[in-house]
RNA sequence: GGCGGGUUACCCAAGCGGCCAACGGGAUCUGACUGUAAAUCAGACGGCUCAGCCUUCGUAGGUUCGAAUCCUGCACCCGCCA
C-alpha cells in the first residue's frame, strides 16, 4: 500500500499540492516554510493523544498529510502522547473526565500500531515513534514550573480560542486542561532539540498548541520553528465530518467494520466528493478532476463515491480487505437474488461483515443484538416492528422468528434498513 | 472563605407534589420518494420475559397515601464579593 503512494509530480513543492488539496487553513510564514523546504528535507512532526482505543477519520487527515510530507523526502516523527493523553486537551464544550493511566497506557500501544501502518520506516526517511510520556514522565512539579512555566504568560494562554470557549461556556476549565498548551509547547521543544523538528503539523482546532511550540522554542531557542494546521473537515450540510450515526468512524476494524466504512464513503454527499478525494486520497489532480465532472453529469452512477470508497478503504484495511468489501457491497446490497451469488463470495463478504456463528433456529432479534446491528432487545423489536429487517432479503414480522435459511447452507444475511448488514455464519456446513 | 444560581434522557431544554418514562427542538433510526444522494413527508426514539412490568430526572437520606417537583447532608459546576 504505502509503495503505491506518490505525491502528484505536477506540484513543484509539497507545500504547494497540501494547499491545492485544502489542507492549509491555518499556518505560520508560508513562504518561510517553502524556503525551508525547497533547501533539503526537514524533520516534522504531529502528535496524536490517546483518547481512545482507536485513531478515527480525523486523525486520518493528519496520518495522510504527514505521509505526503513523507514522500517528499521529509522526516516524520508520530507521537503518540502517553502524557497529554493523561491530561486531555480542552474540548470546547466540556471538561473532560480523565482516563485511568493504564487504559492510556493500553491505548497508546494501539495506536502505536495504526500509526506505523501509515508511514513508511524503510528507506532515507524513515518514520519515527515518540511517546511524549518519556520525557514528562519524570518531571517533577517544581522543574516543569520553574524551566518550562516560567517561558509561558499567563495572558497569552488565556487568549487561546480553545480556552476563550471553555471560559465563555457553563462549564469552566479546571487548571489541569489549562495546562495542557504548556504540555505540547514542551514536546514541540523537546523534538526540536532531540531530532531539530522545525515543524509541526496538526488539526485547525490545534491551533493554540502548535502556537505554543513554536513561541516556546523562540524564546527558549530564539529558532524560529514552522506550522501548519488542517481544516476540520465539514461536509456539504456543515456537520463535522466523520461521524457515523453519532459516532465517529473508526480506523479499527473492530469498531468500525470495514463494510460500514466502506458504505460511510458510499454514501458521501456528491457535493462533498470532490473536496473528500484531494483530502484522503492519494489520487492525482487529473485523476480528481475526472471523477468530479463523472459526479456532475451522471451522479448515479456514483463514480466519484465508489473511488473515494475504494482508496479509502483500501488504505485503511488493505486491498484484500477492500476488495472483498466491494464483493460484499455488491453482492449483498438492495434487494437481489442472493441465491445467486457464489458461496464462497458471500461468506467472504461475511466475514468483512459485523457476523456471528450459529446454527439454524436462532431467533433474528437475537442475532441482530449479538452483531451490533441492535443494541438492545427493544430496539431489535422496533426495528422488526417497522419494517426494517430482514434475512436474506426477506422482510421478517416477529423478533422471535428463527434464523433457518442458510444460503448454500452456511451463510444467512440479517439486514437493517436500507444498508446496514451484518451476517450468521453456520460454523459446521 | 462569604453570598447567590445551577445539576433532567445522546445534545439543547421544559417541568416546580399526583394527568411524568417525563413538553419542545436537534441528532439518530425506520418507512415513502430517489441515485445506496440532497430536499421533503410520516412514524419511532429508557429497559424488559412489552395489552403488562421494571429502572431513571447529580448523590445519599427524609417528609408524604404519592416526589423530577418539598426538606437535609454530600459532590460537582457557574457568577459576584474577599
Amino acid at each position: 500500500m504505502l509503495a503505491e503512494q506518490t505525491n502528484d509530480p505536477s506540484f513543484p513543492n509539497v507545500l504547494d499540492e497540501l494547499e491545492w488539496r485544502g489542507l492549509v487553513a491555518v499556518s505560520t510564514d508560508l513562504g518561510a516554510l517553502r524556503e525551508r523546504l525547497d533547501d533539503g528535507p526537514i524533520t516534522f512532526y504531529c502528535g496524536f493523544d490517546p483518547t481512545a482505543a482507536s485513531l478515527h477519520l480525523g486523525n486520518l487527515v493528519q496520518l495522510l498529510t504527514l505521509r505526503r510530507l513523507q514522500l517528499a523526502g521529509n522526516r516524520p516523527i508520530a507521537l503518540v502522547g502517553g502524557a497529554t493523553g493523561l491530561i486531555g486537551d480542552p474540548k470546547p464544550t466540556a471538561e473532560r473526565t480523565l482516563n485511568d493511566k493504564g487504559t492510556v497506557a493500553e491505548w497508546v500501544q494501539r495506536i502505536r500500531g495504526q500509526v506505523s501502518r501509515f508511514l513508511s520506516d524503510e528507506g532515507e526517511n524513515p518514520v519515527r515513534l515518540v511517546n511524549n510520556l518519556d520525557w514528562t514522565g519524570q518531571l517533577s512539579a517544581i522543574d516543569l514550573l520553574r524551566e518550562v512555566g516560567k517561558h509561558f504568560r499567563v495572558n497569552t494562554m488565556l487568549s487561546k480560542e480553545a480556552v476563550q470557549a471553555r471560559l465563555r461556556s457553563e462549564a469552566g476549565i479546571s487548571y489541569t486542561e489549562f495546562s495542557y498548551q504548556v504540555l505540547q509547547g514542551l514536546d514541540f521543544l523537546e523534538l526540536f532539540r532531540r531530532y531539530d523538528c522545525v515543524l509541526e503539523t496538526g488539526g485547525q482546532d490545534q491551533w493554540g498548541n502548535l502556537t505554543a511550540g513554536i513561541d516556546l522554542i523562540k524564546r527558549v531557542e530564539g529558532a524560529p520553528a514552522h506550522a501548519f494546521g488542517t481544516p476540520i473537515i465539514t461536509d456539504a450540510t456543515g456537520k463535522k465530518f466523520g461521524k457515523s450515526e453519532g459516532n465517529a468512524v473508526w480506523l479499527d476494524p473492530e469498531l468500525t467494520s470495514p463494510y460500514a466504512f466502506y458504505q460511510f464513503w458510499m454514501n458521501v454527499d456528491d457535493r462533498d466528493v470532490v473536496p473528500l478525494l484531494k483530502v484522503f486520497t492519494f489520487l492525482h489532480r487529473d485523476r480528481i478532476a475526472e471523477l468530479g465532472e463523472l459526479t456532475q453529469s451522471a451522479p448515479q452512477r456514483r463514480e466519484g463515491q465508489r473511488a473515494l470508497a475504494w482508496e479509502v478503504t483500501s488504505l485503511v484495511h488493505g486491498p484484500d480487505v477492500a476488495r472483498a468489501v466491494v464483493d460484499a457491497s455488491e453482492a449483498l446490497f438492495g434487494r437481489g437474488d442472493l441465491s445467486s451469488v457464489p458461496v464462497e463470495t458471500l461468506v467472504g463478504a461475511a466475514r468483512a461483515l459485523p457476523h456471528m456463528d450459529a446454527e439454524p433456529g436462532l431467533a433474528v432479534g437475537r442475532a441482530l443484538n449479538v452483531t451490533g446491528v441492535v443494541k438492545s432487545a427493544s430496539e431489535a423489536r422496533r426495528a422488526v416492528a417497522q419494517g426494517g429487517v430482514y434475512v436474506n432479503n426477506v422482510k421478517m414480522d416477529s423478533v422471535d422468528a428463527p434464523v433457518e435459511s442458510f444460503l448454500g447452507g452456511r451463510v444467512a444475511v440479517l439486514r437493517r434498513g436500507k444498508k446496514t448488514l451484518a451476517a450468521v455464519l453456520r460454523p459446521s456446513a
